[in-house]
Order: C-alpha cells, then structure tokens, then sequence
DNA sequence: GTCTATATACAGATAGAC
DNA sequence: GTCTATCTGTATATAGAC
C-alpha cells in the first residue's frame, strides 16, 4: 500500500476542483493540467487517458466513503445526525469528490453513476438498522440527497438555500423525530 | 401571444431530451439538429447561437412552473403532498424542463442556475402557508430536491432508488405529519 | 425557412526531446 | 517525470445557395 506521488494527487485535486466550480465541460484535460500546475504530458504520465483521470476519481470517492461509515459508526451523535450533518458541504475532501462525481455522472458517465448507486446503497445500509421503517430510511436519504443537490447547484460560493446553524439543528431534529425507532 | 412555430419547439424537446439522457457536453448544435430532424443552419434559423437555444429553455421553465403553481394551489389532497408526488418525475414536459435545466447549472451555466433558484423560491413561497415552520418548510423543499436529483441520475431509464407506489404514500404521509401546522 | 460548405477554435491523444 | 510540438476529430458559427 504506497503512497501515491504527490504530483498525482494534485491533479486530481485540481480535476475535482473544476468539475465542482466550472462543470463537466471545462474539466478538460488542459484546463486540469494548467490548473495543477504541470503540462499536458506532465499530466497523461499520471493519468494516460482521460478516462484513467476519471477512474482516479471514482477510487478515491470509494476510499474516502470508507473512512466516513468509520466515522459515522462511532459518531457520539448518532449515526443519522451526523449523516445529515456531514451532508451539508463542508468543503472536505468527501464532499468534493462526490459533488464532482456527481457532475460526471450527470455528464453520462456510466460508471460516476454506478459508483453514486452503490455509495447510496452503503449508505443505506449502515443508516438501516437505526430508523423505524422504510418510509424513514427514504427520508434520511432523501434530505440528504437533496442538501447534496443544492450544495452542488451553488458550488462552492456564496450562500445558498441550504440550512445552516439553528436552522439546520432544527431540521435534524425534525427529521430525528420522524425516522427514529 | 402567438404560437411558437413547431419547428422550434421539436428542437427545444431534442435538446431537452439530449442534456436529460447523454448530458452537456453530448448536447450540441450538431446533435440537437439532427435529433429534431433539422440542419444545423435550420436549426440556427430559429436559434442564432448556443446561447438562444438555451436562454429558449430557461424561458419553458419558467412558463410550465406558473403553470404548475396554479395546479398545485388548486389540489385536493393539498398543495405539500401535490408538489411531493409531482417531484416524482412522471416524463411529464415540467421534469424535463427542469432536469435539462439542471444539466446546464451544473455545467457552470449561470443564467441556468438563476432560474432553478428563482423557481425554487417561487415554490417555498406558494408552500409557506402550508406548512408549520421553516424547519417543515425546508424539510419538504429539500425531499423534493432529493427526488428530483435522484430522477436526475438515473436519467430516464429503469428503477432507481426512487420511491414508487405504496413506498412513496409512506413518504408522504410522514413528510406531511412532521410538516403540518 | 431550410440547406451545404466552410472558417476558426479547441478537445483528446501521440511522439519524442530533455 | 516532465516538457514541447503536432496530429486528428469535432464544436460553434458564418456565408450564401435554393
């Protein structure tokens, strides 16, 4: 298990970062490669295909899922509050590679949107045994869906309608009281 | 108040249809004229660039969303449980205004982005009244956006995770009950 | 109103120097 | 490992025939 080099991660970096701020379409292999700071034939000795840039990504999202259902088991809070909480875009390294993610799957990559399916479905999984019934765990997943929607329409500026601080504590209440056992 | 030409509204529904079921980058001139059964010079005819071809969508939306604003004031089962069940996209020509809309925001297309909040607002406002706090109002604003991202995803095709059926009534009546005043 | 032909720009990818 | 130069395809847009 070695360490990637550190020129390759900040490709992928700079890969997500466009995805997120500028879409599908500016995320080009040029634009990625002036953005990390490296050539194009800097950039194809990492990744020798667009394609393989986009794996790069999806593997990563993969990873990063794993350590989260880490944390969100041993959450003192719970596991379905700190899943609404850590829905809301905190910038972290989780929350940029699924919003990218989410532009490539939404650009009809098969399989960004495979990757989505079956993160949802971990997800699911985990948050299962602490709601009441299905309608619940469709509730859950469905408020955070929809915290992920938004956080991606506004990108990373500005506010959007997304709640935050009292007003989120109060949905997670809400949604507590509705899913819990 | 004239009539669009049909021409014009065959290659609106082809670009709508391409951004919903290939994305923003297979949506071309090229491959909306040729979906509508057009050249790209007819097709430029009716839409002089890329830019009127999609301010022409952000215009439908807004026009199907007053129309679906006054059906949904006008609802039996109330104004929450019509926008819930209608955020269950039906292929009607609404969802696929919107998703297509949502493709362009994603793409980075501000104008795009513009219209989803505006349209948003335009359903917080209607479903105030409606519902028992900002916290309910936020909680059924935000289930919405997680069917509609989620319809998003799976494009067109097959089941998604989705609610459907006897599913999606459990969904509404606990949305309901933790949203009525 | 609708077509073909073409100009210009930029995408992804290859070759090979350093 | 990283660079420059270049090939090939395709996107938007223009010009002008029918």
């Amino acid at each position: 298990m070695s360490r990637p080099p550190r020129a390759r991660e900040s490709v992928l970096d700079a890969f997500e970062r466009l995805l997120m701020d500028d879409g599908e379409r500016a995320a080009t292999m040029d634009a990625t490669a002036r953005a990390a700071g490296v050539s194009k034939g800097g950039l194809l000795y990492h990744f020798s295909s667009k394609d393989a840039l986009e794996a790069g990504l999806l593997s990563r999202v993969e990873d990063l899922v794993t350590a989260d259902l880490e944390a969100m088991r041993s959450a003192p809070e719970g596991p379905v509050a700190f899943f609404l909480r850590t829905s809301v875009m905190d910038d972290d390294l989780l929350d940029r590679a699924l919003i990218a993610t989410s532009r490539l799957a939404q650009g009809g990559h098969q399989e960004a949107s495979e990757t989505l399916r079956r993160v949802r479905s971990r997800w699911e999984d985990a948050l299962r045994p602490h709601v009441r019934d299905d309608a619940a765990l469709d509730l859950v997943l469905l408020v955070s869906d929809g915290l992920y929607y938004n956080n991606a329409l506004t990108g990373t500026s500005l506010v959007g309608p997304v709640p935050r601080g009292p007003a989120l504590e109060a949905l997670i209440a809400l949604v507590e009281h509705a899913a819990h056992p």
